[in-house]
DNA sequence: CGCTAGATGAGACTGAATCGCAACTAGACG
DNA sequence: CGTCTAGTTGCGATTCAGTCTCATCTAGCG
């Protein structure tokens, strides 16, 4: 069961070394259902039996993001996190408010809205950044039950 | 000339009252080009003849953001700034990666991409949050002349 | 003018994030 | 296998935004 970490294997490929450290983060990171915060991971390798410094857990979430495997979501409630993710292609995510799931969507036609802004504000807009916050279908089951109580 | 500076008078609307700090304040905000911080609001207030106390900036921060005067932006680089922005209408801001000025602009569609993310993944949105980065016209031309230079 | 709820100032405090540096180690090479 | 070294890490000190507490002050209203 030597089951390829994906974050793990990226970070091969990108020609970084895989220290022990790093192990610990990428399995923290899989491990976590939704967003997380650079404390939860912080707190997840302190349950494992090596613990890694704080600064360390900076260090390679800061690495996972330039890599892609990982961004930085600013949540409604001003708090900083983040969500694993596929490389390479632009998308954004839905995060649910409940319980911190989070889905990847795809741009789903913003791309004629970025022209339209572009041309009624004379902007050249190189990035943009969506960011979706609901209830999640688990989430809402519950709170539809709950109600219905 | 009793400009009655906007901020004031929606704080006055709001019953809450006009004190020299909010005063101070709301200056500050309204002679910013773009977006700002807490701290160059802070660092406004210094240079006038009465500073605001570090906690009082972030008090009144907090209650123009609650009036809808004022919104958050996490800016690309993660730090948190805010934006003037008119209150009662839902909109997005685009700001200027190079100067900072933003302008905003109204949903332009984005409606039908919501109900179609929705639809995609089960999830029920009840915010969003998008925010557009790029170069305004007159940043543009600069670039551009420097480049023809 | 005097009263009082609401607001402020000062500075201690918190906790996230960064830094500097000596010690460590992954992985290349022979 | 050993060796070597650049890339990493741990640790502790540090910074710094933002919050809190509480005594003092004041805007706005009779
Ligand atoms: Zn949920
Ligand atoms: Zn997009
Ligand atoms: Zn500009
Ligand atoms: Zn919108």
């Amino acid at each position: 069961m030597q089951q390829p970490n994906p974050v793990l294997s990226a970070l091969g490929d990108a020609g970084k070394r895989l220290t022990i450290a790093r192990r610990a983060v990428a399995e923290a990171i899989t491990e976590q259902a939704g967003h997380f915060t650079a404390e939860d991971v912080l707190a997840a390798s302190r349950l494992r039996r090596r613990a890694v410094a704080r600064a360390t857990v900076f260090r390679s979430l800061d690495l996972l993001v330039d890599l892609g495997l990982v961004e930085r979501v600013d949540l409604p409630s001003g708090d900083h996190a983040y969500v694993a993710c596929e490389p390479d292609a632009h998308h954004h995510h839905v995060v649910c408010s409940a319980c911190g799931r989070s889905v990847e969507v795809g741009e789903l036609g913003l791309r004629p809205i970025l022209e339209r802004i572009e041309s009624s504000t004379g902007f050249a807009i190189d990035s943009h950044r969506l960011e979706l916050f609901g209830l999640c279908p688990e989430c809402r089951a519950t709170a539809a039950s709950k109600r219905s109580a």
